[in-house]
DNA sequence: CGCCAGATTGACT
DNA sequence: GTCAATCTGGCGG
């Protein structure tokens, strides 16, 4: 039985989001087929305050999606890979959730032939990988992720307890902020390899 | 139209 | 750990 997130979960800041998007299943509707996988792996974005943000970076049209409404995609490519993105926050706050990694669960023949590696731990392990594997480019961005026609959308799955999160900062981005916005699933095999949490502790 | 930035990946040392 | 390849949007001319 699957549970489509609802519309309001999305309006929070983007750190929550990041959080509780663990857990949860990423589908994605091929015609009479189904790709999904498990988030194991996200990173939260803010807006002017972020300088990582690239809502901080001018008028562009990733702006004005961050600052629009909740819940819809965010889909824009960076050095030849396309990253997904859930926009958060209300509209008129610019927020996003860059969806880094996904446990692989249906269609895995389909993300094998996507892909074209066999090799499970590296379908998924990666924003640019999950992407590619999940037949996602920009013809889908915008979409909304919590309604039911959708042909990419995030339903509930599994419930992560505090215990089984990882936190770090951030992968890829020149100028992070001081707190922690990775979050991930703690020994899931699928998270990507990059930096190290911060402290041992 | 040309040039550059950029939240990555894959191969090599 | 380090380095090159890959693609599109934004901006200047």
């Amino acid at each position: 039985m699957s549970r489509l997130v609802e519309h309001a979960f999305y309006f929070k800041d983007p750190a929550i989001v990041a959080r509780k998007l663990l857990g949860k299943l990423l589908v994605r509707r091929l015609g009479n087929r189904v790709i999904s996988g498990m988030i194991v792996e996200t990173e939260a974005y803010y807006g002017e305050d972020d300088p990582a943000s690239w809502a901080s970076k001018g008028d562009n049209w990733i702006r004005r999606v961050m600052y629009g409404e909740p819940g819809r995609t965010l889909i824009y490519m960076v050095h030849g890979h396309w990253l997904l993105n859930v926009v958060a926050m209300p509209p008129g706050v610019p927020a996003g959730v860059l969806i880094r990694a996904l446990e692989p669960l249906e269609g895995v023949d389909l993300m094998v032939r996507n892909r074209g590696v066999n090799n499970l731990r590296l379908l998924t392990s990666g924003p640019g990988r999950l992407t590619r594997a999940l037949a996602i480019d920009k013809s889908l961005h915008g979409l909304p992720v919590y309604k039911k026609d959708s042909p990419i959308q995030i339903i509930y799955h599994r419930e992560i307890p505090d215990s089984e999160v990882g936190r770090s900062g951030r992968i890829g981005v020149k100028r992070d902020l001081d707190i922690p916005l990775r979050f991930y699933i703690k020994g899931n095999p699928y998270v990507s390899v990059g930096k190290k949490p911060k402290s041992s502790g």
